[in-house]
DNA sequence: CCCACCCATCTGCGATGACGATAGGTAACG
DNA sequence: CGTTACCTATCGTCATCGCAGATGGGTGGG
């Protein structure tokens, strides 16, 4: 194997316009050395690949037709290392590892990753769900480039932020709870029935504050809807995890004087590690669809 | 780009050995050699692909992780043109057209065909089936390469052939068919009853001859043995065919004190064309599976 | 401290491959 | 039937590229 990436693009140069004399034209070179070029071309791979009649145009061989496919192929995946390293050249992340809170919502997050995986195909992705403090923690260990989480308090300093969109509380009950008969509540009916409160260790997250003395508390989202579910209490909930089709039916949406302030979805990196392109084309991509799905 | 395929195969063997002089000795180079080459290849791709510790044997960069994924693809399809290539050289065929008797077995055909496939991946195939003169008229029209079909007397000279294995002929009735009573018939039972039989508009093909008086003529297995599950007669037919999953509750097999003599399964092709390396090693893996078949 | 090993850099040289010119051939046209 | 306008192959010349070998700086082990 003698041959040259150069002799293949010229192979198909000639191929395609069916002319020698037109490739060179084309790819500013002497006629003389296309010429030579292919001639060694077909002497490295010991077979002819064009029929040259003379006066008439030059026509691939069966094997030349073959081999013309191969070539293309060559060709294309040097063009693809170039525009690979084009894109790490500058900057382009070869791995990227995004740690998201669990209450995220999925559809905005899920289009996104669609649409990246489009625009970056050859981006490496990692993905990791976790409790709200979870994800600092991740990218504090640099174990995440990226993160997506709910506005909170407690935000080291390493981490810079960008805010994305917001998505509001709903006060809910189960369907057989006392309080679903009720269509508007105030806040001293809430405080004489058991709360579902969502709290980390620390407090100081967003997810409003204990009403009344009944308060049974947990990390998600999730597992306060299920309790909720099941009557145990009212809760204040992201409306997104209201909405879940297997929440939905179940659930009752009171009207309530108060309502804690809306999650804020953030993004959130390291201040010392700039984002790359695939991660600024992302944020970009979560903000328009966050702010969509708000 | 103004890199090299060899800069490429030379990135990859550093890459693999972690080490610049032992990819020189290992590719027959100076040293001199590689290293200039991978400093040319950086310069060209505006990267540092390796990370020179002096003392220590050098390390792959992030994005160098990255290239080198690229670079072995290039080499890879490189390699596979340069492959084809010598196939090709070698009389390899780029398209073969197979045209088959539609009567033929399928499992053997089929099996053989997955076979091809594996063994010559970049080949392009074409089937067709016909009836059996279609087969010899196809070749002679240069509409195929390659024919499978049972042996007759007016093969035209044109065509070489090679016998690849025998299928049985019986005798079969269907299940309310007076016959189907009796288990050993002679030739004047049959001559009573009517005979279906397979016979090209040309005589001189297998598949046996009149018996009684009363006749119907088809030109396929596979109508015949419709006919005969109606009831309308008995008929001679190759064992794969009546065996067949859809046939083969409804049909009773007739011992009788003569039958055809077995078809003789061809593999025919032009004389005037050789075979090329595919051709023969399909022929072979047919004469195998049809072997085992019978 | 010396030796073995590794990688970068420099220099000289040879092979490679480009260019331009030339030759030969076909098709269209007057 | 010559002329013209193309086309491709071949040849001679020459610059360039990239190799080999030598050199030097650096590190780790005996």
């Amino acid at each position: 194997m003698r041959w040259n990436l150069d002799q293949l693009r010229l192979f198909v140069e000639v191929a395609e316009g069916a002319s020698f004399s037109a490739a060179a034209r084309r790819l500013q070179r002497a006629q003389s050395a296309v010429s030579t070029a292919i001639a060694l071309l077909e002497a490295d791979l010991g077979l002819p690949l064009f029929e040259r009649s003379s006066g008439r145009p030059p026509r691939l061989t069966e094997a030349g037709q073959a081999l013309l496919e191969e070539a293309r192929e060559v060709v294309r995946q040097a063009q693809r290392l170039d525009a690979r390293a084009l894109g790490l050249r500058q900057g382009e992340e070869v791995l990227l590892r995004l740690a998201q809170d669990e209450a995220m919502p999925y559809p905005p997050v899920l289009d996104s990753l669609e649409a990246l995986a489009q625009a970056f195909p050859a981006l490496e992705m990692r993905l990791a769900s976790g409790a709200q403090g979870d994800v600092a923690r991740r990218l504090l260990a640099r174990q995440a480039d990226l993160g997506l989480l709910f506005r909170h308090e407690h935000m080291p300093a390493e981490l810079e932020r960008r805010a994305l969109g917001s998505i509001a509380m709903v006060t809910v009950c189960g369907a057989g709870h006392p309080l679903a008969a009720r269509t508007v509540v105030d806040r001293r009916e809430l405080a004489r029935h058991r709360q579902l409160l969502v709290t980390p260790p620390q407090s100081g997250y967003p997810g409003g504050e204990q009403v009344g003395p009944q308060v049974w508390r947990g990390d998600s989202f999730y597992a306060m809807a299920e309790l909720v579910l099941r009557n145990l209490g009212w809760a204040w909930l992201p409306v997104h995890v209201v909405q879940y089709p297997t929440y939905r039916p179940s659930l009752v949406e009171l009207r309530s004087d108060w309502t804690p302030p809306p999650l804020v979805v953030e993004l959130v990196w390291r201040r010392d590690e700039p984002l790359g392109p695939a991660a600024r084309w992302l944020a970009e991509c979560f903000a328009t669809r966050l702010a969509a799905f708000g």
